[in-house]
DNA sequence: GCCCTCACGC
DNA sequence: GACGTACGTGAGGGCA
């Protein structure tokens, strides 16, 4: 077998990385995107290709000795971007790690060295592979050498040998450069013959083979015009060619021998990438972490015990409590580990189950616990009958706070940031899907010993971050109070009417059936009218409907779309109804009477507080945030959601446009903030600043366009997303935006400096604190840097809305502290919270929990909170 | 198992 | 001028 040898266009892989990939910046600011785009194709290459030999070529200087035979030569290149000059040293340095050689040589460019090289191999009988962007490349291909060019992205590559070269350009490698000879590059400011493209390039080359044969018998060459233009300009057209030919005899000091590849300095490697944090990449070459690296970690001393004696307890301890399944309600308890100045232990569920010890200590507040993920541990806990008090710290809310938009808040890679500490990923220890398991107790007493001794570790650089974003009072008297807020109505649970919900579901199988017939005779035939695919066909083949939109799979064939053809066919309406009711059978009927709890007939959700990008929290397993209320065929839904106690009502309140009156109160505008005090209705009277009339003549379809107008300022929807929503055109959407920023200068002026600040400082923040990181607001590409825009005015406006929420809900849990009540919280929807009373407290309840709500925040504008309650949800409104 | 489309809420 | 365009979760289909 032949030696193989790779060789790299370092230059042109970097320039591809950097522009196909968002502007990422590491924690320090440092640009990381095309390093890393750099670094996967490396590991890319090195895996598939497995060479002997390999070198990574650069560009050396700006001149070369190409410019003292044109001077203009990419004369008309850009300059680099400084945000890619900066990352180049840094691929230097991977290069390096890699073990992998690197040339530049001062006077020659990277293709230069790569021919050479190729060529010198060549002669030896070596196989070589070039990787570039770069079709100039192409004329190096030979028998022994390919050419592997980047494709879109950046790990897709075309590879061409002679024959892939001929059918795709129909072309000999020399013949490269005569076509440059001819039609010139415009990216190096190669003129070639003014007036020859392509197509005349490759017609003449096929006549003639190459630009000299094309001058020999130039006699013979057609049209008089090419042929005066050829004529005029043939030094132009030689030294085109001389310019785009590559040098295959640049003097290097290297053998083909020291291209041979070393072995890869893996701690180097992951020194890199965590300083970079790639945290994806550090799992490539070393899955855990780095624990076969040089620098292990000093094993963690976990000691498994029979039972806990009091002389392991300090405060502060850190505390793991480990379960396998996602969802925690109810879970299998794995094991759990404390971890404190007196060492590392593993506690088995029996032992948990069992120790007094373990027990008092838990629910005594004056021992402080430091916890990575504190809901999960306090609910798992409390399933068991076990209260957890005096939770300090919990390190995963740590990290989101420091950065929703990290990729992870896993233990693992939050570990990675403190050099020379490694934790497995869970998925590692316990396998997934199916194959997950418990491993024997030894391994799992390592991995759950080193979460808690990382945990225990991490608490100071965390909090240190914190302190520096002035997040700790956010962490400490927000989101840390919430999590056991959130924790004690995930486990309360909300009851349910599982009957109702039997007969609604009843009636909806019954009239699917029948819509379902309906349909099937309507199309003529039989489908599935669940499967997209099949009702495209359906529809727009079969029955010739005309197909407005198309998806990445076939016909679009979406509610928006199908409204639009509701008039052309029966069958139309009858698909809309169709899926309304089939979403409310599986989702909701179906969906909702799996998630009772066969322990307390109750349905458990779970919040997520860590997940979204703007604060608010989510909820999962079932989701109860988005229960349908809009069509009343939905809506009916709620009955069967009932307070678990009889005599007791279902009790919603819910901030009356939360997003809006922020907005005034953030923006200080002062229409908005007097629209608000005077009450207004919010909607009217957008209408009658943006059509320009008094408030008689608002019209109802004026207030529904108003009303989408402040939707899309809430949400911050583009000019296009509002169009969709309003089914009008972009422009037109355009011009209602620019009349409400008009009448609203003040919001308009808050719009801008938003963006300035995510410019300036690369985030942006809510009334609390809460930050989010928006990298690509100085993206070159258009969509990326328009939506980060747009994120950075809106995050402010809806993440300080779920700031509010959520400052209220722990007021209003210390409010029924204080009146021992007998209410409980049960839901937050977002800008609601849902309650089960008791009847007798249900009309103090009711004024309690509304001026809670509006004084959870002093801002210019009142808050607004309105009250209803009812026997069930549904009579809640 | 994973991805896509669709649909529900705020 | 092109990019694909609030945030979430879940169900079902279709492909590997």
């Amino acid at each position: 077998m032949a030696d193989k040898l790779v060789l790299v266009d370092g230059n042109s892989v970097a320039y591809r990385a950097f522009f196909a990939l968002p502007l990422l910046n590491n924690e320090k600011g440092v640009y990381t995107n095309a390093v890393y785009g750099f670094t996967t194709m490396l590991l890319k290459i090195l895996e598939e290709e497995e060479p002997a030999h390999m070198l990574i070529a650069f560009d050396a200087g700006k001149t070369t000795f190409r410019h003292e035979t044109y001077k203009e030569y990419k004369g008309t290149r850009q300059k680099t971007p400084p945000e890619l000059a900066e990352q180049l040293p840094l691929m230097r340095d991977l290069v390096k790690a890699f073990n992998i050689a690197y040339e530049e040589v001062e006077n020659y460019e990277a293709d230069d060295i790569i021919g050479t090289l190729a060529k010198r191999a060549e002669k030896e009988g070596w196989e070589t592979k070039i990787f570039t962007g770069d079709k100039d490349l192409l004329q190096l291909v030979d028998e022994k050498i390919h050419v592997a060019l980047l494709r879109k992205g950046i790990t897709n590559v075309d590879t061409y040998d002679l024959k892939q070269l001929q059918e795709k350009y129909g072309l000999k490698p020399s013949q490269i450069i005569d076509m440059k000879g001819l039609m010139g590059d415009s990216s190096d400011n190669i003129p070639g013959v003014p007036g020859i493209g392509e197509k005349t390039a490759l017609k003449l080359l096929a006549a003639h083979d190459t630009l000299e044969g094309v001058y020999e018998n130039i006699e013979s060459v057609s049209g008089k015009k090419m042929k005066e233009k050829l004529v005029e300009n043939e030094q132009q057209a030689v030294m085109s060619k001389k310019l785009a030919t590559i040098l295959t005899e640049v003097p290097l000091k290297m053998t083909l021998e020291d291209l041979s590849l070393g072995e890869r300095n893996t701690p180097a490697l992951l020194e890199l990438f965590r300083d970079l944090e790639f945290s994806s990449l550090i799992d490539r070459i070393d899955p855990d972490g780095g624990a076969a690296g040089e620098e292990q970690l000093e094993d963690v001393e976990v000691q498994v015990i029979d039972d806990l004696d009091p002389s392991m307890l300090a405060t502060p301890s850190a505390l793991v409590i480990e379960s396998l399944e996602e969802n925690y309600h109810n879970a299998t308890i794995v094991g759990g580990a404390l971890a404190n100045e007196t060492g590392v232990y593993f506690l088995s569920p029996e032992v948990l189950a069992k120790s007094s010890t373990f027990k008092e200590w838990a629910k005594d507040e004056s021992q402080e616990k430091i916890v990575f993920n504190a809901k999960r541990a306090v609910v798992g806990l409390a399933w068991q009958d076990i209260p957890l008090e005096g939770v300090i710290f919990d390190g995963q809310m740590a990290s989101y706070l420091i950065d929703p938009g990290a990729a992870s808040h896993e233990m693992a890679d939050i570990a990675k940031r403190k050099k020379g500490m490694q934790v497995q990923r869970d998925e590692t220890v316990y396998g997934k899907g199916k194959k997950m398991h418990v491993p024997e107790e030894a391994v799992l007493a390592q991995h759950v010993g080193r979460k808690a001794a990382a945990v225990l570790e991490l608490k100071p650089d965390l909090e240190k971050e914190l302190q520096e974003n002035e997040q700790l009072e956010l962490l400490t008297e927000l989101e840390m109070p919430l999590s056991i807020i959130l924790g004690r109505m995930e486990r309360h649970g909300v009851a349910i009417d599982k009957e109702e919900l039997e007969k609604i579901g009843e009636g909806l199988t019954e009239r699917l059936q029948e819509i379902e017939t309906k349909i099937h005779d309507m199309a003529g035939t039989v489908f599935n009218i669940n499967s997209p695919k099949q009702l495209g066909e359906i529809l727009f083949e079969k029955m010739d409907l005309p197909p407005l939109k198309k998806t990445k799979t076939g016909y679009s064939t979406s509610a928006d779309v199908l409204e639009k053809l509701q008039d052309q066919h029966e069958i139309i309406p009858e698909i809309l109804l169709y899926r309304q009711l089939s979403k409310l059978n599986s989702t909701y009927i179906e969906g909702l009477i799996k998630a009772i709890h066969n322990k307390t007939g109750k349905i458990h959700t779970m919040f997520n507080q860590a997940l979204t990008q703007t604060g608010r929290l989510s909820s999962t397993e079932p989701n109860l945030q988005n229960i349908p209320i809009r069509l009343e065929e939905g809506r009916r839904i709620r009955h069967a959601f009932v307070p678990s106690k009889d005599n007791s009502y279902i009790l919603a309140a819910d901030y009356s446009q939360i997003e809006l009156r922020v907005l005034a109160h953030i923006s200080g505008d002062e229409n908005l903030i007097e629209a608000f005090r005077h009450g207004m209705d919010i909607h009217t009277k957008t209408a009658m600043d943006v059509f320009e009339v008094e408030e008689a003549k608002v019209t109802s379809a004026m207030r529904r366009t108003a009303k989408a107008v402040n939707f899309g300022i809430v949400y911050g929807i583009s000019d296009y997303g509002l169009s969709q929503s309003l089914g009008i055109t972009r422009k037109q959407a355009q011009s209602f935006i620019d009349k409400y920023l008009e009448s609203y200068p003040g919001v308009s002026e808050y719009m801008d400096s938003s963006i300035e600040e995510a410019r300036e400082k690369g985030y942006v923040t809510t009334m609390m604190n809460r930050r989010r990181y928006l990298p690509e607001i100085t993206s070159r590409n258009f969509n990326l840097r328009s939506f980060a825009e747009r994120t950075a005015m809106n995050t402010p406006i809806q993440g300080s809305a779920a700031d509010i929420i959520k400052k209220a809900m722990v007021d209003m849990d210390k409010a029924m502290d204080k009146e021992k009540t007998k209410a409980v919280m049960l839901l937050q929807v977002h800008d609601e919270l849902i309650f089960e009373v008791p009847e007798n407290e249900v009309e103090s309840f009711s004024e309690v929990v509304k001026k809670v709500m509006e004084s959870a925040i002093e801002i210019d504008v009142p808050l607004i909170a309105d009250v209803d309650y009812g026997k069930t949800w549904y009579d809640a409104k």
